[in-house]
DNA sequence: CCTGAAATAGGTATTTGTGCCTATTTACAG
DNA sequence: CTGTAAATAGGCACAAATACCTATTTCAGG
């Protein structure tokens, strides 16, 4: 019995070469793709595939998005993050869905085998470099050596206005959008900014694009 | 005898991807592989292989420069650009650069194929969404239909101050990183803004990220 | 040879953004 | 119940961006 997986890509060719890349290892089986986030819920609705393998940027519904309905359609199902990102916030939101593989884009090719057939076996695997400050997290956790960590976090509030910024709106605009003063708008976006370490507007469009919170 | 083509792109398992796809074919053989610009532009140097694969958005020299180059080394190789992008202005000047194959990512995986080998046989092959437009742009100035044509193009000096610009520079720095007067940094970003109709820098960043001008 | 495009540089005025403050209300956790 | 975080709102000063202008040099194409 081989392993089960399901693609879901935007791009046909990416999504093609994997699959021609896991085609090659006698235990694995691709049993469905999907090139946007609506599609792979659907997928996971109707069959049962052992595991996932799932891309962040995509149209309609983002990677994560797709992931958190898939585990919610059936807790067993097993997703791993296919991602060209390394970003903390990223990886802190796809563990915290409970998300067990993530896998980054620039790695070796038989990574993303070692991934399917670790998250199979129901242990966790990321990309080393990955693993590398997930696991310097939880050092300085145990160390007690909290307190300066700069982990950010940024609210539903500041999420939303940092996303209608990174979308072409000023601080005016965003105020009337939102119906807040223009005052409270800009607290906002320079809470923002001292959370992030980010000194310019060019900088926070760069974050809120990399960070997958609006889209190009 | 078989067709010997490079790959560039700075996903690995991308390129890998794509490696096992185009292994299947007995008539096609991937010689080299490349993460950048430079890596690319340093094989053609020393191999002399059929085609060269360059995906746009790569660090360091991105490739349709990286593309330039090659083909100046020696006029006689051979690229396909293979793209997520579908914009006007870059297929005009991958076109204008003589590159005679342009893919977007989002098509089926054959379409790789079928360019090696028209690529291979000296023709022209273009993703069929954006041969739609290139035929398109023939027929209109055959029938005299320019004057109002609004296709975008931005000179030399303009891209790399519109870089800048999306890497986070202010004019200043522009200028400085230049070394010309911010007079001169600044004309030029009006000019780009009142080329693309663009009124805000949150906008001239998408712009430039839309159009692989400077990657995430 | 001349025209036009591109790159260079400057002036002036207004609007936005950025940094550094204070302060109030609400809601949640210890 | 009390302290903390989040959302709200404001002031003030300086930096940067935007929108108008003009003008010179250089270089390629008709």
């Amino acid at each position: 019995m081989s392993i089960e997986v399901v693609l879901a890509d935007d791009h046909a060719i990416v999504r093609q070469g994997l699959g021609a890349l896991i085609s090659q290892e006698q235990d694995i089986k691709v049993v469905a793709e999907a090139s946007n986030g609506k599609e792979v819920v659907d997928i996971a609705k109707k069959s049962s595939a052992d595991i996932f393998i799932i891309d962040i940027t995509m149209p309609i519904l983002n990677g994560l998005e797709a992931s958190s309905q898939i585990m919610q359609i059936n807790p067993k199902n097993n997703v791993i993050i296919l991602s060209m990102h390394d970003n903390r916030a990223f990886i802190e939101r796809a563990l915290s869905l409970g998300i067990k593989g993530y896998v980054l884009k620039d790695s070796a090719a038989d990574e993303i085998i070692l991934a399917i057939r670790a998250v199979y076996r129901n242990e966790y695997f990321l990309s080393p470099r990955i693993s590398t400050f997930v696991i310097q997290d939880y050092i300085d956790a145990r160390g007690q050596k909290i307190g300066e960590k700069k982990i950010v976090s940024l609210t539903e509030r500041e999420r939303e206005i940092l996303q209608l910024i990174a979308e072409g709106y000023t601080n005016k605009e965003v105020a009337t959008h939102l119906k807040i003063s223009v005052k409270t708008a800009l607290a906002h976006r320079n809470n923002i900014m001292q959370k992030l370490g980010i000194h310019r507007q060019a900088d926070l469009i760069r974050y809120a694009l990399k960070e997958g919170i609006t889209a190009i």
